[in-house]
DNA sequence: CGGGATCCAGGCTGATACTG
DNA sequence: CAGTATCAGCCTGGATCCCG
């Protein structure tokens, strides 16, 4: 019984419609507060946004820190652990841009395949 | 507009029930017939190894090459493009053999978070 | 043999309203 | 401010049957 086939844990903690995109903020801006994310990602819904907050604590890629004061504050960050994904996501990244050229490539640049990435999404919150 | 975060289109590939299964299968065996995958991962209906074999074809990740006679014989491999994903993967499967060990040192090595890898399916298959 | 078509159940996600 | 609770819709995946 070899179990050294473990990438499909990474994926675990990546899927989620909204985890990379929270992941990507915290990992650009360091801590940030609920409301500071919610600003950040304006499509993403309370309950979502915290659901996948809790899951990306429960897998210690994102810290918690809860102020007790009225009214409440709570700040989240990537957790050391959590930067120990920094290079892979870098190598996925590069990947995923070598990827896309090469489909382009096959099908062509029209459009219709452009999937937004999230940080498209986080351009057009932007506006 | 910066376009520099692709790492969700890699995503995209991976995800699906059966994909990583179906991809290990072929990055270990090389070519297979349809049936052999059906008997390499039991598991799996036809309709879902059909149709991740096609999202993955369309990435070109898998090569389809069918042969028109009767009954028909059609051998699924893994494309050039396909095989420049082998070195990520080995990183993302490292990296989760850390992170599974890490969380067993945070909540201790008791069962209940145990999830079937597809090589344990694989095992299971094998039996 | 290698599918395609159809139907269905469950889970994930979104919208909305409420709370300490 | 930072959530929780509830309900509804959609999409993924599974089961079954049919086809060249």
């Amino acid at each position: 019984m070899h179990t050294d086939c473990k990438f499909e844990t990474v994926l675990e903690i990546l899927v989620g419609k909204w985890k990379p995109v929270i992941m990507f903020q915290l990992f650009t801006n360091g801590t940030m507060r609920f409301s500071e994310l919610q600003r950040a990602i304006p499509a993403i819904t309370k309950k979502m946004l915290t659901q996948q907050l809790r899951e990306l604590e429960y897998h210690d890629i994102v810290h918690r820190k809860v102020y007790h004061q009225i009214p409440p504050k709570v700040e989240y960050s990537i957790t050391e652990h959590g930067r120990s994904m920094g290079t892979i996501m870098e190598a996925l990244n590069d990947w995923g841009r070598f990827h896309t050229a090469h489909l382009n490539q096959l099908y062509g640049e029209d459009e219709g395949r452009q999937s937004e990435t999230f940080v498209d999404a986080i351009d057009n919150a932007a506006e």
